[in-house]
DNA sequence: GTGATCTGAGACAGTAGTGTTGCAGTTAGG
DNA sequence: CCTAACTGCAACACTACTGTCTCAGATCAC
């Protein structure tokens, strides 16, 4: 959609600015304008619309570029041959620092009703596989149920993404979440 | 900013139609128009502006609606009396049963940039002090940090609200919210 | 029953956003 | 350097929603 023939090297920083741009202020407000979205970009809004035909598309390609992020941080991981609870870890800081860097995408990537039911299911389905393998290891109980695991995975990160605190440190904060997921904040027998 | 003085008996009958409308389509699609919610509700788009001059008006209504119910309920659980456990469990069931009802009320009226602040605030307040009472029982840890034991208490409720099958039984829920909040997902040792 | 209140229907003006187009001027790249 | 690609600007048509108003008729409350 958003590509025909590579682009020429301005039009390219266009779509950066404006990818960047949308991110910055439909964070703030996700019912924003097209126009607020060119002025934050520094662009006239017709050129918004010459990259992006469609308010979607442009949305689209926000959630495509954040899935992308996603999959390429989770090959980094190493998820099939690390130990599981150091690939955990790896692939935890690095969601938060993209779930930082692009709240709004990333929610809307991963809403139910965006068009990245495919995206979506794949990270899922490589997640559950690191599960299986943390639970092979003994670190999940035999008993696990899967899908509640992850979801209750997904909503730490969504919540440790909202730290108020100003610079939160990816690691320090994976360090919590997974804290968090294992152990509960109950007392440690 | 709605009532006045009392209404007729069917104007309130229209303003529970509305309002339990609003939820219905608000909840499936939260850009929903006010003719939408009109015609769920059975009524003319004119009756929606007479009984709230306002979208925000209603969105307003539907949230104060659903704080009352938060407070009543958790008056009901006896938080300072019952033992912290019980009344936590009551309280989360009960949660529960109003996130399933009004799953768009409820989110509308804990987001933050919702005008509720002082509703949320005596909310986390009461939730905080039931904390502090089950920390004293020993069931927290002395060193908790209670901000984010409240904030993954609410991801969690958030999380089994959208429990995918069908019907599911608030207590159910409610336990597994509390031991997955108190000892995670890992191995009981 | 009677008057006050509420409703549906329809029309209205106003606002705001979307997506398109044409054109003159700028910029990149062979 | 010269062409093709890109941009800003301004205008345009279009759609959709909001909020208001009027009025005739239904419904409630006393």
């Amino acid at each position: 959609m958003t590509t025909q023939r590579p682009l020429r090297a301005d039009a390219e920083r266009s779509v950066r600015a404006i990818l960047e741009a949308a991110e910055r202020v439909l964070s703030r407000d996700p019912a924003a304008s097209m126009e607020q979205i060119a002025e934050a970009a520094g662009v006239a809004r017709a050129t918004v619309h010459r990259r992006f035909t469609t308010r979607q598309a442009l949305l689209d390609a926000m959630a495509t570029d954040v899935v992308r992020q996603l999959d390429a941080l989770i090959d980094e991981a190493r998820p099939e041959t690390a130990p599981p609870l150091v690939a955990l870890h790896r692939i935890t800081a690095g969601v938060l620092r993209v779930k930082l860097a692009w709240p709004f995408a990333m929610a809307w990537s991963m809403d139910p009703t965006s068009p990245l039911a495919e995206g979506q299911a794949r990270i899922a389905t490589r997640c559950d596989a690191l599960l299986l393998r943390a639970q092979a290891d003994g670190h999940l109980p035999p008993n696990t149920d899967l899908p509640w695991t992850r979801r209750v995975y997904y909503a730490l990160l969504g919540e440790a993404a909202h730290t108020p605190t100003d610079i939160p440190d990816p690691d320090t904060l994976a360090t919590l979440v997974l804290n968090t997921l294992l152990h509960g904040v109950g007392p440690r027998t």
